[in-house]
DNA sequence: CGTGCACTTGACAGCTGTCAATGCCGGTGG
DNA sequence: CCACCGGCATTGACAGCTGTCAAGTGCACG
């Protein structure tokens, strides 16, 4: 499906909420966030993308974009068309079946997103947030412990959960003080992973990739 | 794809999280919510389910069901097994194709929900709620006019908020007294649907169900 | 070495949660 | 028909969390 090739500088704009069709992207390689932007001018941090990461779907539903996303490091981008991605549900519905099961992957970490960010103290919803950005990172990685380079800012942070920088700054001093964590410009160190877990108060997910109701590979897969 | 039927009333649950393998219903009449508790025992509304709506799908990606969903009314639901989903995606790519389609609908429902729950302030966050409520009772019933029957107690709107039900109330009297809204029971009015709007500052949604990229119909679908 | 950006901190006002009590309404049993 | 009851809505007082404004610090980069 892989088209061509997209490259952007931390900072620059994947896509902007509002603009006409909006495009489909795998993320290749990088960091991007999708955010959307309230009539105040506040900006409201959806989602943070990770490589392998499909970027766009929920707009494909929209006759504009829905969501404006932002590279947070250099990114690398392979340009999707909806005619490939109609083309896939033709031709692999094994595949497409997969690709529906990713988005409601995305539909849960979606609804722990908006729970954590519902719970009326801050340092809940960044602990959990911690720990949502810690787990997709070692999905990646495995074996990458308990540190990580993390490109977002406090300000990126805030923005997530939901609160003013001040504040978030404020509440990271108090859990660097409790021990919970270390955090440097770009690295954080989980230091007590069970504290911050009861902290978020969320259930445990265990994904399920291979599901008895999948169509055969077989079926109509590639040719 | 319909299977059995289900029946059940106010208050009863379709599922809770946790449970083994989650079921797959298509919600035929009534209102549902589906919920996440927190350790601690707190509750987050997700999200509410109107006729129409498909329940238990961001589950199909989890082991065990990551929601659970309660009857606000009485409830009549049609069961759908796994299997006859995956038999949806080999037979009818089109009929797959839209469902994925409205899958990204609710994630961008979802994702206007989360920026409105990271509003700092309640009254933007119930401004924002309340209507999206009223947009979805009139998207089933187009002349159903600013008022309309909503069977959630104030307890509900609270958590689908993340604020306190005494909060809300607060909240409430004050925008009665702005002459935004009325609300007795189980009925509510919208009165000043523009000041509203600006309240929540969420953009316009314009869906897009006839995309150009799905596989037409013709292709494979019933015989 | 100067500049700019991100991070940090303090003071204060305002929004929100908690606790508690009261009122309202529909449903139930006598 | 009436008294009672339970769930839901409403209100007050108070503490605590959070936003705003403003200033200061430290580090990376040119």
């Amino acid at each position: 499906m892989g088209g061509g090739r997209r490259y952007l500088k931390r900072g620059e704009f994947i896509c902007n909420e509002g603009d006409a069709p909006a495009g489909l992207y795998l993320l290749l390689d990088g960091w991007a966030a999708s955010s959307l932007t309230f009539a105040s001018g506040a900006r409201q941090l959806l989602k943070i993308h990770l490589p392998g990461d499909m970027i766009g779907m929920p707009s494909l539903a929209l006759q504009q974009a829905g969501d404006s996303v932002v590279a947070l490091t250099q990114v690398e981008l392979s340009v999707i068309s909806r005619q490939s991605l109609g083309q896939l549900f033709e031709r692999s519905p094994r595949l497409a079946a997969i690709l529906f099961l990713i988005s409601q992957e995305e539909r849960v970490a979606g609804m722990d997103r908006l729970a954590s960010i519902g719970a009326t103290e801050a340092v809940h919803s960044l602990a959990a947030l911690l720990l949502h950005i810690h787990d997709r990172v070692r999905r990646s990685d495995p074996d990458i412990g308990d540190s990580f380079d993390m490109p977002l800012s406090q300000d990126d942070i805030a923005d997530l959960i939901g609160i003013t920088t001040v504040h978030l700054n404020r509440t990271l001093q108090h859990m660097r003080g409790d021990g919970l964590l270390a955090w440097t410009r770009h690295r954080v160190t989980i230091l007590k992973r069970g504290a911050l877990h009861d902290l978020a108060g969320l259930p445990a997910r265990i994904l399920d990739r291979d599901a008895d109701w999948l169509p055969r590979s077989s079926d109509r897969r590639e040719r």
